[in-house]
DNA sequence: AGTGAAATCACCCCTTCGGGTGACGCATCG
DNA sequence: CGATGCGTCACCCGAAGGGGTGATTTCACT
């Protein structure tokens, strides 16, 4: 990270004493402005990808975005939404029922809907497939 | 994508323009060239990892890369890791069983290991902290 | 007013999982 | 040579999970 900044505050520096040394050392333009413009422009933007990339690529800062057209076309609903997002989280049934103040066999009906919209037969499939689809984190 | 390169395209003209309109219609040079090339830099790098982000980081091409410290340090045999990713896969202890040439005995003893190292009791959370360590994809 | 989906709970039966214990062969390391 | 760790397998038991069926209430839509 600090490594990143400063590797980038060298490049700049350079970058820009070349230019100077180019324009004062030989005392002509042998290219247009157009040129050098586009020359820095491009240089930097390499940089700056490559900056993006060091600076927010390798920490997973992304928040996640539930993917809300699969959960429609699955037709799952709030309930078992929730029971899922519980399950993503490895609580067993009991304590799934315990969180949202129903009994385990209410958490076992919804996890049997959950099994046959996602079309799986095992509670770590069905996060696996979730975790796919984007429905939980 | 086409768009992503139309607007960059733009953004990167427009800029040049300015440049040469500041400098040649006020005939003046405001600030010493090194400011300028600052400016520019900075311009293109934000414009070069906006670029980067539209380009690349929608298509998470992103390849998993195994944390081998965590590993090291939580103590995970080959065997305990292999079990690890079938696991990840959603597989019963029969299908991991099968899949390695094992008994279902086996299969328990590597997982009751796993949960120790782990400090989880359940597969599920097995897979949940695997995940989250990047011991799996 | 009637239909249907969602949510709730119960009971049964069977499979799978998890915890505990014990054992054996093999390799490596001191 | 003995200790240690890995990999293998077995048996037992209880808990958890999964499949099936059926039932009730509530609420929205028609």
């Amino acid at each position: 990270m600090k490594k990143t900044i400063i590797s980038y505050a060298l490049a700049l520096a350079g970058s820009a004493w070349l230019l100077q040394y180019v324009q004062y050392t030989y005392n002509v333009r042998v290219l247009p402005t157009e040129a050098y413009v586009l020359i820095i422009a491009l240089l930097f933007t390499a940089l700056g990808i490559w900056a993006g990339r060091r600076l927010s690529g390798g920490a997973v800062t992304e928040t996640f975005r539930r993917n809300q057209k699969a959960l429609d076309y699955l037709g799952i609903s709030n309930r078992e939404l929730q029971v899922l997002e519980l399950l993503g989280k490895g609580h067993s049934n009991q304590e799934i029922a315990d969180r949202i103040f129903v009994s385990t066999n209410t958490v076992k009906t919804h996890l049997t809907h959950l099994y046959e919209k996602l079309e799986v037969n095992r509670r770590t499939q069905a996060v696996k497939k979730a975790h796919d689809l984007q429905l939980i984190p």
